[in-house]
DNA sequence: TGAACGTACTGAAGCGCTTCAGTCACACTC
DNA sequence: GAGTGTGACTGAAGCGCTTCAGTACGTTCA
């Protein structure tokens, strides 16, 4: 069947009489014709079953294709089931989507990041990168593209915005709230520390080199309080079975630990239920501590201590940043958003 | 400062002292010319920081632009705080990213999917959507655009693949289940039969009239086996929380349910702990049915007894059906996926 | 009354790329 | 030595739009 073609500007242009210069400006420059041509032609155009200039050739034209890139280190089903994941993305997609862009999902393949190809044929004239390892090629395919980007929870880079919190400080104020309470005997549950999905218990060599600038610092501010022996546990990702997994290996060591030291609420709402496991009570017997202060921190069973920091807040000021870049801005100061304890039920003084 | 003008293909094509259409030809078919001419416009293009063909002229030249869009009916948070979603997502986007498609996301507003102006300028060349009310704007803007669509879980529309589940059928199975383990006294989970956001018991009038698909086919399953008298609760989302609120609420209506059909593993989970809340047992007082089987139902305490959908599979089917709309195929006959009971432990006759 | 100004619209030059019909030189055949 | 390929490369016409310098035709004002 020969289908029509599809209408372009030409064809409103010819159709009402006038210019495509003046149909253009009919949608994107009202003021630079009468009000009464340009009814008639939005009337014609949709008459005709005209949808509006082309997205694509507006984008060549205008050298700006009012998308912004986000790119994931990991798998979308692994980022999404982690709230701090999810809430940040629609922070970040009500705010540019506000301004008219749409959000391009470059998600990550095995290594860590979305593979160069993906990151070099994407439309797009900004991105934002959240959680990617350190030396993500995808870094680099953004650089060499000579996009301007802002990464979230990332080590620094030259000509980059950045949106972070203070991992480091939270957690630290996490360790010392327990060891306030009298705990010594402590136990870390961590998400990963190199993009190779791995589950255990990790040793110091792993430790040392982790390529996740977020949990580097969470882990090295709890371990700057607690000391360098503790048992670390490392989860593949942050959702409650691996964390629930990882507490019950946490909790079988002798002498048991007293208090848990949990790098998301995600992996501290797995450690809870891992305790229960046991036929044990939080906080009677052992304390949980978690990080982020998802809304579900608030309702758990009993709701959860946990370090609060600003998700939405942390979504909105990348996408604030992006625009400004997209607006020719240059890349401002990193923003450092403030993290706080928030103390639930979850810990109590050690008996 | 005067920043140098970015390198096109014509500033590769003078550097090396070919045609455009060479260096053009060295990028998309290399048997086009010899490999050490096209080993010598690359080693160039690199050079001089050429980072390959720019999507946004490659697009319009080609007439698509390897993106497929997604349109959702809720925001982003919202929508991934349910497991369901996340991995259909997921599977989606593994499919299309191994063909070198881009995902772009068109978050929904208030109203019940992505605003038609945002449609109408997000570059894509196929789009799917996934739980928008049955007649979204949205979806008239896609029409109008003329771009071919996927639709999941969604009333038929015309010249429209889509791919679904029984879901009607999934959830008498589970009514049906219950119903032979002796129970007479049920309450019903829904989440949103109107995008409204509304939480509470579900009066007749509204029942009737929802608009999405899904809410609408699960409930009825429901109603169809345990009676249109039942109390059915309605939560604004498919969040633990809510479900836990809700549950809460059923189980205080006099007399107490034992049976608690839940339109999601999500608000399953909910109902789980509000059981637990008011010092009842799962699942001897009360037995709770949930519907997805999203990994963390086998893991629950007790593991919960569902309805198995294959997500995965859901969002990869669909990613196929789309990736074929692309290579100019018509809509395929709509893909059904079957569903099965999983009896776990959070169900059990009544006593 | 004529210079100055405004408003409404148009022509044409790109934006950076793909693609297809050639052209050209060279080898191969009978 | 004319005919037939064939492999390697090019010219030029678009893809559908934006934009900016201009034209044409009133209005206004000194």
């Amino acid at each position: 069947m020969e289908r029509p073609r599809k209408p372009t500007l030409d064809t409103v242009a010819s159709a009402v009489g006038v210019s495509r210069a003046t149909v253009s400006n009919a949608y994107n420059r009202p003021d630079q014709l009468s009000a009464a041509l340009r009814e008639r032609i939005l009337e014609t155009a949709a008459s005709i079953g005209y949808a509006g200039p082309d997205p694509v050739a507006r984008s060549l034209a205008t050298r700006h294709s009012a998308a912004v890139g986000f790119m994931l280190g990991q798998h979308l089903s692994a980022a999404f089931s982690d709230p701090a994941v999810s809430i940040v993305l629609d922070g970040l997609a009500s705010t540019v989507d506000g301004h008219d862009h749409c959000l391009v999902l470059m998600p990550g393949g095995t290594e860590g990041g979305p593979r160069p190809e993906t990151v070099a044929r994407a439309a797009a004239d900004v991105v934002v990168a959240y959680s990617l390892p350190d030396h993500a090629p995808a870094l680099d395919a953004v650089r060499v593209r000579g996009l301007p980007m802002v990464v979230i929870d990332q080590p620094v880079l030259p000509d980059t915005a950045r949106v972070e919190v203070d991992d480091f400080g939270g957690a630290r104020m996490a360790a010392i709230h327990l060891r306030s309470l009298g705990h010594t005997r402590f136990g870390v549950l961590t998400f990963s520390l190199h993009p190779d999905d791995r589950n255990g218990f990790v040793s110091a060599g792993r430790l040392s080199g982790s390529t996740f600038r977020v949990t580097r610092d969470r882990l090295a501010g709890y371990l700057d309080v607690v000391g360098p022996g503790v048992p670390v546990w490392e989860c593949a990702g942050s959702s409650r079975e691996l964390g629930r997994t990882g507490a019950r290996a946490l909790l079988s060591s002798t002498p048991r630990p007293t208090a848990l030291l949990c790098a998301s609420d995600e992996l501290a709402f797995g450690a809870l239920q891992a305790v229960r496991d046991l036929s044990l009570a939080v906080p009677r017997d052992v304390s949980v501590v978690g990080f982020d202060d998802v809304p579900a921190a608030e309702h758990s069973d009993p709701p959860l201590t946990t370090v609060r920091q600003p998700l939405t807040e942390k979504g909105r000021r990348a996408g604030e940043s992006a625009l400004r870049l997209l607006a020719g801005g240059r890349p401002e100061e990193p923003i450092r958003l403030a993290v706080s304890l928030v103390e639930r039920h979850s810990t109590a003084p050690l008996t």
